[in-house]
DNA sequence: TTACCAGTGACACCCGGTGCCATACGGTAA
DNA sequence: TTACCGTATGGCACCGGGTGTCACTGGTAA
């Protein structure tokens, strides 16, 4: 799932094993490059050191990994298809937002599996420029699956003009990737511990009041709709309305909303 | 601005000229540079051809641009300082989402500046990933600067526990990104046409409306102040109060506002 | 004139990445 | 067992982006 794969999936005994092969050989590979990254830098090691650490030829190496680069970040195009799949099976009575958490949670998850290797992976990107570039164009990829995924299920049934929904489907998947971001780099900067998943969770539940109000907990409508939204999050009482709404109708919902609250 | 610049700023009479002479050369090469890559590709066309093309020395192109790839986004460096300045001489008293969203419109304007340019190199950064990845990285530049500043101008004043600051720096900030990328976009696959800047202000709107909640219309408050906070924001007021608030009086402040709006 | 300096051209070199071919390993059919 | 075949590998040549270095040029200040 990740080079040439030339052959579908020669599902017979023989074939397992030499996929088991092939991925034994990857992973070597990828440990003797991270090692050599760690102790004398990423620039600092040509692919020729790497081959030759793990054992194998240098055009091995590059049958394994497309580049020097990829050979740090060994699990990003794997995590992609895993997260493309939560998508596809999600339950479609799930909201929207929800599934795209679940599917960010999925990446974060690769980075938690191996804390000490995240967190010298860390290191390397915050000096290498490249590494960095790298690292933001994968997040960029999951961040366009949540995109399409999220435009893909907006309301449906509601009969609304949704010229700002590709606009919001974009700043929600954003948002979520952001949160992402900023949970995954704190953990990593405290060294890779603690409960990851747990805050990541808790950062979903701030940016989800955020955008609460114009992506609801079900589905998501595009504007703050012509008829006026209030909501309760948590101890504050928010009020959106469009200026073209009727004050007097504006008024009453927000009545509502604070008498319900 | 954006090379070796070994030079702070000979601000002589001859320094000038040759930092003109120098800033024509470089919009040679680039101009050269973008279209041999419009007629050619831009894998097929090698630094070789363009500085030829450009009747430079090959050393010469590289004394101008760092990389191949940046002889097709001249620009992003110098915007990028420009963005930084737009930041650091803005009115303390202006709403930072405010002055964050006059920063990317920066950006969006060196876009415009140059429209059909814009639009032919939108055709080749969807179609050679590593201009994709270039684009994203730079972009990436903008939104760290964002984050950062409103991270500094969080609601100073206030005592609250915040917590969450730095997540919803983040997120504003991406936010902020991603409804420039969507217009700009939508701009791009229209061919250049028509007033991005408005529709960028539309965005604007949007995500302040969508955003309203948490980052109020003027600093950022972690949570919504003790007295209630209403603001008309484009198309849509957006009402702000504590839920332990009396009742009248948020109905009140309301009520004014929406006469005021 | 002389001394200086920034930009330039030319050359050599490193290294990431690719195409190509020969080979070795392993399984399968006869 | 033997012949066949697909796959992973090794080795090699080659391309092209990027860098270090040095010598040269033209214009400027002293």
């Amino acid at each position: 799932m990740s080079q040439p794969v030339k052959s579908a999936a020669p599902d017979t005994a023989s074939g397992r094993r030499a996929a088991a092969q092939r991925h034994r050989v990857r992973r070597d590979i990828a440990t003797a490059a991270m090692r050599l990254f760690a102790t004398q830098g990423y620039e600092a090691t040509t692919v020729d050191e790497i081959a030759a650490s793990a054992g194998v030829a240098r055009r091995t190496f590059f049958r394994h990994f497309r580049s020097k680069e990829e050979a740090i970040f060994p699990d990003h195009d794997d995590t992609l298809v895993r997260v493309q799949e939560v998508l596809d099976s999600a339950d479609p009575r799930e909201p929207p937002l929800d599934t795209v958490c679940r599917g960010i949670t999925e990446v974060l998850r690769m980075y938690a599996y191996m804390p000490e290797v995240s967190v010298e992976r860390y290191r390397l990107t915050r000096e290498v420029p490249t590494l960095r570039e790298r690292e933001i164009a994968s997040v960029a990829r999951y961040e366009r699956l949540f995109t399409r995924y999220l435009l893909g299920h907006f309301d449906e049934g509601a009969q609304r003009d949704g010229d700002d929904d590709p606009l919001l489907a974009e700043v929600a998947a954003s948002a979520v990737v952001a949160a992402h971001n900023h949970v995954l780099r704190r953990w990593l900067r405290a060294g890779g511990k603690g409960d990851v998943e747990a805050q990541l969770d808790h950062a979903f539940d701030v940016i989800k009041a955020t955008l609460g109000t114009a992506i609801g907990p079900g589905r998501i409508p595009a504007r703050a709709a012509s008829a006026p939204s209030v909501s309760r999050q948590g101890e504050v009482v928010v009020a959106v309305a469009r200026t073209d709404a009727s004050p007097a109708e504006i008024m009453r919902s927000i009545e509502d909303a604070l008498r319900r609250a």
